[in-house]
DNA sequence: GTCTATATGGCGATAGAC
DNA sequence: GTCTATCGCCATATAGAC
């Protein structure tokens, strides 16, 4: 395994990413993949024996990388709006940088749940003990007779909609500029922080529910 | 156009709904859905001429069902709080009755982002009325200087979330356990409304003149 | 390791009988 | 309208030379 097919092999992965994301699994086509790599359709076989191996090893390196990082935003943070913070500041930064990570991954959450699930729970990430400390530690505001769940489910849409409901919000809410989407996504960030913050910090016992700007 | 050509018709758009939802454009097969609707492929081409007319037809017919519900849920609406109401509890419930749809709906967002769009927007839908009506109406405590956007962004994504990513939220967060992930949907638009009641009750009643204008 | 050439199978689509 | 049979193509995968 010297560098030259080190880099061979990595150019494939590369390119292979881009087709997976943009056709998926079952529109992507080794042609183009071997096409984009500037090398032929054998030589794809050399390296992974077949079109479900090459996605697998895409796949893998994709959640390799960006899982690691994610579960170190995510551990040991003490206090919910810190973990807030961090979460929100982390995804939309990543998916800044990576715009079709959520299509690529929401087409395999549906086509092969359990494996992803398997990958995400190899990880340091205890769902568990994510909820408990969720529980105990979300403030007053919070009604306790819904699951801590929604928290999560609450500011994981709100990071991801604007990403997966791109090509769609953008063009019915932004005429299709992407320039301005782009300084939507800048300012969204800081607009969730904002809007985010306030959580925890004051504790009114007399509201039943706080305006939603704390969510 | 007898009422067997109809029952035959209406059968193969039933199931070639589900493998389109199942499997995507790519990945459905024509083989699969004539044996679902009982007959053979040739049959197929002859209602419909080819695989993309199909997925057009059947396509068409899933947005002409909802989308009308939709726009009159949004219309006519001259608050935000009760415009927040309508749409979460439509939302869930039509999610609710259909959870492949965002799957599908997704998929196309991304292979066919005009065509959606367009059907869309020939519906009595405008986006620049429901921004410039979101802007005026939107409570103090939201920060005038972010966009409106944001709250669209907030109120779909939350919604949209559960369903979208289910198969790994429900396995993560509720070790996959179809029932409670069910009872976790159907407190969701409780939580949700409750969470959301507070805002707009604080804006500024000098903007509330105007009628109401249809979105 | 990389190539050309080819095998193999599956899929969409059509022809034509009934 | 519905069927059987088949065409033609294209995609994955392999064989084998260099």
């Amino acid at each position: 395994m010297n560098a030259l097919k080190m880099d061979t092999q990595e150019k494939i992965i590369k390119v292979a990413h881009e087709v997976f994301v943009e056709k998926g699994l079952q529109g992507a086509r080794m042609q183009e993949i071997a096409d984009r790599a500037g090398i032929n359709k054998a030589l794809l076989h050399y390296y992974f024996r077949s079109k479900d191996q090459l996605f697998d090893a895409v796949f893998q390196k994709v959640i390799n990388e960006v899982l690691p990082d994610f579960a170190q935003t995510i551990r040991n943070v003490d206090d919910v709006p810190k973990l807030i913070f961090s979460f929100v500041s982390f995804y939309n930064q990543f998916f800044q940088k990576n715009p079709q990570f959520p299509q690529f991954f929401f087409h395999e959450i549906w086509q092969n749940p359990d494996r992803i699930a398997h990958v995400i729970l190899a990880e340091e990430i205890h769902p568990d003990r994510m909820l408990q400390n969720l529980r105990s530690r979300l403030p007053d505001v919070y009604p306790s007779e819904f699951l801590p769940q929604h928290m999560i489910a609450n500011v994981m849409g709100m990071c991801l909609f604007p990403h997966i409901a791109r090509p769609l919000f953008q063009r019915i809410f932004f005429q299709n500029d992407e320039k301005e989407y782009n300084r939507f996504l800048s300012e969204r960030t800081d607009f969730l922080i904002q809007m985010l913050k306030g959580l925890g910090e004051t504790h009114n016992p007399e509201m039943d529910v706080r305006p939603s700007d704390d969510f």
